[in-house]
DNA sequence: ACCATATGAGACATCATTGTCTCATCCCAG
DNA sequence: CTGGGATGAGACAATGATGTCTCATATGGT
C-alpha cells in the first residue's frame, strides 16, 4: 500500500532533470500519484530538492568508494569515476545548477566532503606527474561537474548518444580537443 | 530623460546570471529603475528574457567575427574565439540553463547559426588533423558551453580567480588536464 | 469478511509574482 | 518660467503554485 518512496524520488529526479521548474503536481503526476499523496512523503517542495540533494549526495558517495580514487594512477580513478558517476549525472546537472540559485547560503557539507575527495584526486595527479600543474584542483573539479551536466543534457537532447557519454567526458576531460603526438 | 535600455540590459543580465529566479521587482532595483519603468521598457518578463537572448546572440556573433575562425590554425581561432566570448560568459551561461527549460519549442534561428559555427570551426580543426576525430564538432561546441559556465560560475563564487578564466577553459578544451609530453 | 490505513480527488485559503492602472512629481526643452 | 513627457510610487486584479484540509474509495493484513 505505501507509495515507493524511492521511486518517487526517482521519477522527480527524470523530471526535474528535464525541466527543472516542473511543479509539485506536474512531479506527482510523473511519479503516478497524487499531489496530496506526494505531500505526505515530502513536506514541500523545498523539502523534495533537498530530499533530492541528499539522493544526489548518497549516489556521489557510492560513486566515490566503488570508483576507489585511491587505486591505480590518477587517470584511471578518473576514468572509473566518470563511469559510476553517469546513472547520477541527470541528477547531478539538475542540482549543479539549482546549486547557483543559493546566493549565499551554506550549501551541504556532503557536497564539500565530495568536492574534496575529487579535488584530491586530481591533486594525487598532479603529484604523481601525471596530470599539468597549471589547472587548478578546484577547477578540475568544477570542469568535471560542468561536463557531466553538458552531457547528460546533450545525451537527452539527442545531441551526443547515450553510449557516447563516458567516452565524450573522460577523453576531453583528460586528453581535450588537440590529438596528441603518437608516442 | 529616457532610461539607458542598454543598461537596464546589461544589469538584468548580471543580476540573472547570479541568481536566474530574479523577479522583475528585484530586477528593476539592480538596474536602479521602478517596476513600472521597467514594464515600459520590456513588455514583461518573457519580452526581458528575449531580449537578453539578443543581446546574448549579438554579443556571440561579434565574438564570431572579431575572432576571425578561419584565420591561422583551429587552436588558435579557439583561443581567440574564448577570448572574445568571455566578456559574455555569465549571460551565456544564464542563457544556457535558460534553455534547458524550453522543453520541445523551438530555439532561437541564431544560435543554430552560432552553434554551426562553432561546430565547422571544430570541424575544420579535425580535417586539418590539429583535433582528435573521437570527439565530435557538436560534443566539442556543447563542451565548451559547459566548460564558459561553470567557469562564469566558479569566478562568480571566488573559486577560479579572474584572471585565470580564459587560460582554465582553453587549456583544458584544447589540452585536457593530462601532462603532454614535452614534444 | 472486516477493519485499519493509505490513497486519490478535489475544495480552499494563502502567497508571491505578474501585468495594468492611476496619479503625483520631476526634469528638460522651448 | 512653463508645459509636456518621462519617471516613481503604489494600488489593484489576475494568475499560478503551494500548502492544508476533508471525504470517499481502494487496498492490504488479520
Amino acid at each position: 500500500m505505501s507509495v515507493d518512496r524511492e521511486h518517487v524520488l526517482r521519477s522527480a529526479a527524470a523530471l526535474l532533470t528535464r525541466k527543472s521548474t516542473s511543479t509539485m503536481d506536474e512531479v506527482a503526476k510523473a511519479a503516478g500519484i497524487s499531489r496530496a499523496t506526494l505531500h505526505r512523503l515530502f513536506a514541500g517542495r523545498d523539502a523534495l530538492v533537498r530530499a533530492l540533494e541528499g539522493l544526489g549526495i548518497e549516489e556521489c558517495e557510492a560513486a566515490l568508494t566503488a570508483a576507489r580514487l585511491g587505486d591505480g594512477t590518477a587517470q584511471e580513478a578518473v576514468r572509473r569515476l566518470v563511469r559510476e558517476l553517469e546513472p547520477a549525472a541527470g541528477l547531478l546537472a539538475f542540482l549543479y545548477t539549482e546549486n547557483q540559485l543559493f546566493e549565499g547560503e551554506e550549501q551541504n557539507e556532503g557536497w564539500a566532503r565530495i568536492d574534496a575527495a575529487i579535488a584530491a584526486l586530481f591533486r594525487r595527479g598532479q603529484q604523481s606527474g601525471e596530470f599539468r600543474i597549471d589547472l587548478t584542483p578546484a577547477w578540475l573539479t568544477e570542469a568535471l561537474y560542468g561536463l557531466m551536466a553538458s552531457g547528460a543534457w546533450a545525451v537527452s537532447e539527442g545531441r551526443v548518444a547515450p553510449k557516447d557519454f563516458k567516452h565524450m567526458i573522460v577523453e576531453l576531460l583528460l586528453g581535450g580537443a588537440l590529438r596528441r603526438e603518437e608516442s
